[in-house]
DNA sequence: TTAATTGCAAACATTTTGCAGGTTC
DNA sequence: GAACCTGCAAAATGTTTGCAATTAA
């Protein structure tokens, strides 16, 4: 993935801060909120300010290259895969996993509304420790 | 679905607040914001303050008797139908639906990790006006 | 009577915005 | 050099909290 080549398609400029987070946000999967984006790179040596961050993960998420996920009503993670899968939510600890899409039989699509088309499927198991 | 009797069962005292909060939540099926219930509790000529909406919310969540909808990432959606079901969302119109279950065909549940059980399965299907 | 609940305002957390200065093409 | 982007701080949301006054049991 050439994010160079991915922001210069869209008309958007290949800036310091863009490819520094692009190469924080795909070294591996992964889910992070702005925040711990924002962590890392700060960690990392990359000069960058929350507003940066913010967006530019809209940015990626409008060329479609990272996805969102809603878990908690809360804050926004963004997940690094974006080929299609579930996923696994752990309520207690918050830990966010991806789920294969053969883990889980999703055959057939509803019928939609008319003049609506599907934009995505979210599928989030939500799971906790076991009690007792 | 006596009221009443699910706060007392929960040792939890039974107030005007929450019996007008739960006429208005119950009184058919419907996505709301802790926004919009107030809204309509106003409306309705409720007093009732934002700390308690979103106090009665919560209670309402815990005792299992609304459900928790995360669309957007931004806010939480209240659900008054809390039979198994999925959603439709419309990320043009913020329209949020009910899908019946069987619109999809979810078989099988995946191999969860090691000491932890499911609390639930949460499917969206995201939608938009068709374009072109 | 007492323990829980309410309402208010302030605190909090996350995300967006306005604008001056800096960078890319 | 023109348009875009960044950083900062402030604003905008949505939700929670602290505490005094009120209410249910």
């Amino acid at each position: 993935m050439n994010i160079q080549q991915i922001l210069e398609e869209r008309g958007a400029k290949v800036t310091s801060q863009r490819v520094a987070l692009a190469r924080i946000m795909f070294s591996r999967p992964q889910h992070l909120s702005a925040d711990a984006l924002m962590d890392l790179a700060l960690q990392a040596g990359v000069r960058v300010s929350k507003a940066t961050v913010y967006n530019t993960l809209n940015l990626f998420a409008e060329c479609g290259i990272v996805r969102e996920v809603n878990v908690d009503g809360k804050k926004i993670y963004y997940d690094s895969t974006i080929t299609p899968h579930h996923h696994l939510y752990n309520v207690d600890t918050g830990e966010l996993t991806d789920l294969p899409t053969d883990a889980v039989s999703l055959t057939d699509m509803p019928k939609l509304p008319e003049g609506t088309e599907a934009v995505g499927v979210d599928l989030i198991v939500k799971i906790r420790e076991r009690r007792g």
